[in-house]
RNA sequence: GGAAGGGUGGCCGAGCGGUUGAAGGCGGCGGCCUCGAAAGCCGUUGAGGGUCUUUCGGCUCUCCGUGAGUUCGAAUCUCACCCCUUCCGCCA
């Protein structure tokens, strides 16, 4: 969310920020919400003000016995005209929360500027592209193949879009998963939490899902639970409504959950195989930092989110997103893509961002300096560190062999118990 | 699911319907003491909003789990909900 009186003495940014990000925005309805807000709030003020006075005064001539039964009439009056407007100023308030929780971030300035996807710019290329003497084939049929992925009885299961592992596969994926997170917390410092896998609503609200993304959720019926599209969502809720100490930051943690996407909208496009699913793995990484440090700590979030993909030897690239393509709550984004050689293409395998406070403001998560007064938001950050789902795709693409086999990377044998090759 | 108890400031913990934004303690900060430190002593120390001011800051409103209600006046009374603890039941 955005801070009311920076939209209020801000306006031309904000409308040029939502502009940048192709939206349409109506802040004419914000300006005057915003300034009745402050009208209403203080001849309310006024109000309540002199009901605190005079009770004061009531209280002193009861104790000194006399009667304040005229004084009492009249404050009846001023007791309801304070209700009517609280009344009035709460109407208010909730258009302009709603209006607020609507608002997109604004981007940093250094984010270029542009359409859509299309024109996100690379950032950098690693690793070459795999050379086949063969033609090389997409990972949903060398996983039925090879018997470790089963599409079909997924369905039977649960419906489209939902996985099942088999044998080496599954030992594949939660080899991926320990690798992950054995390195984020040995190498790069991070803290493991295992939080829950549904929220409630509140929690969904402070890192952006809600309340404008709620069709792209899983809702469970008669509960205010939300199944989490990320982990990003319980473990920066982590922190909601606390005053941390300067000295805290920067707090690193990372996280294995499954993630449940509805999928909405996303009708026919990658149906097959494990790219687009219900439900997949993820490796999280989430700071909590500084307002100073922050674009550091991207920095050094993409690098630890890069070097998964770098130890399993898998070509990838980085690139940045443009205005029109970031994220809602985001300020910047670095999105990191691996090479499908069956597809040709780079896919997108994790998504490091910087929310500045924009999470922070709606999950009211705060400092304080030492040796200074009042508190000051955090600004928090993510990345997915990575994937794993898309992960396993990567390697059966990047790692097949001519007669249908996939080599395992080197780096992750020792999580499997040191099988270095899957065959049929 | 049944029964009981409880949710108060960074933390612990008092709190009669009317100078209680909240005693006391811990912690933090400043000072005295000391060569320095510890101990001890003294002082200070919540958050958010509105408004005024060039700054320091002033004035004011709100906040004692959440939301309604009673009242001139609510941390204190009523109701609903949420959460925590303990016991019983059920269960991985």
């Amino acid at each position: 969310m955005l801070e009311i009186k920076f939209v209020r003495q801000n306006l031309d940014t904000v409308q040029n920020a939502l502009e940048a990000r192709g939206q349409a925005s109506d802040l004419d309805t914000f300006k005057t919400g915003d300034d009745e807000r402050r009208a209403i709030l203080q001849e309310l003020e006024a109000l309540r003000h002199r009901r605190n006075v005079v009770s004061d005064q009531i209280a002193e001539m009861k104790k000194a016995g006399e009667d304040a039964e005229a004084v009492v009439i009249q404050m009846r009056d001023v007791s309801s005209k304070i209700k009517e407007m609280e009344k009035t100023l709460g109407g208010i308030q909730e258009k302009l929360d709603s209006i607020l929780l609507g608002l997109p971030n604004i981007p940093h300035s250094s984010v270029p500027v542009g359409q859509d996807e299309s024109e996100n710019p690379v950032i950098k290329t690693v690793g070459e592209p795999p050379k086949f003497t063969f033609d090389p084939k997409p990972h949903w049929e060398l996983g039925s193949h090879l018997g470790i992925l089963d599409f079909e009885r997924a369905a039977k299961i649960a419906g489209a879009r939902f996985p099942l592992y088999f044998g080496a596969g599954a030992g594949l994926e939660r080899a991926l998963i320990n690798f992950m997170l054995d390195t984020h917390t040995h190498s790069h410092g991070y803290t493991e939490t295992l939080p829950p896998f549904m929220v409630n609503r509140r929690s969904m609200t402070h890192t952006g899902q809600l309340p404008k993304f709620e069709e792209d959720l899983f809702k469970l019926a008669d509960w205010d639970y939300y199944l989490i599209p990320t982990a990003e969502v319980p473990v920066t809720n982590i922190h909601q409504d606390e005053i941390l100490n300067e000295e805290q930051l920067p707090i690193y943690y990372t996280a294995y959950t499954p993630c449940f996407r509805s999928e909405a909208g996303s009708y026919g496009k990658d149906t097959r195989g494990l790219i687009r699913q219900h439900q997949f793995n993820k490796v999280e990484l989430v700071k909590f930092t500084t307002p100073e440090s922050s674009y550091h700590e991207l920095e050094t979030l993409l690098q630890d989110a890069e070097s998964i993909l770098a130890e399993l030897k898998l070509p990838y690239q980085v690139i940045e997103l443009c205005t029109g393509d970031l994220g809602f709550s985001a300020a910047k984004t670095f999105d990191l893509e691996v090479w499908m050689p069956a597809q040709g293409l780079y896919r997108e395998i994790s998504s490091c961002s910087n929310f500045e406070n924009f999470q922070a403001r709606r999950a009211n998560i705060r400092f304080k300096r030492k040796g200074k007064k009042g508190t000051e938001l955090v600004h928090t950050l993510n990345g997915s560190g990575l994937a794993v789902g898309r992960c396993v795709a990567a390697i059966l693409e990047n790692l097949q062999q001519a007669d249908g086999s996939v080599r395992i990377p080197d780096v992750l044998q020792s999580y499997m118990r040191g099988m270095d090759i899957i065959k049929p």
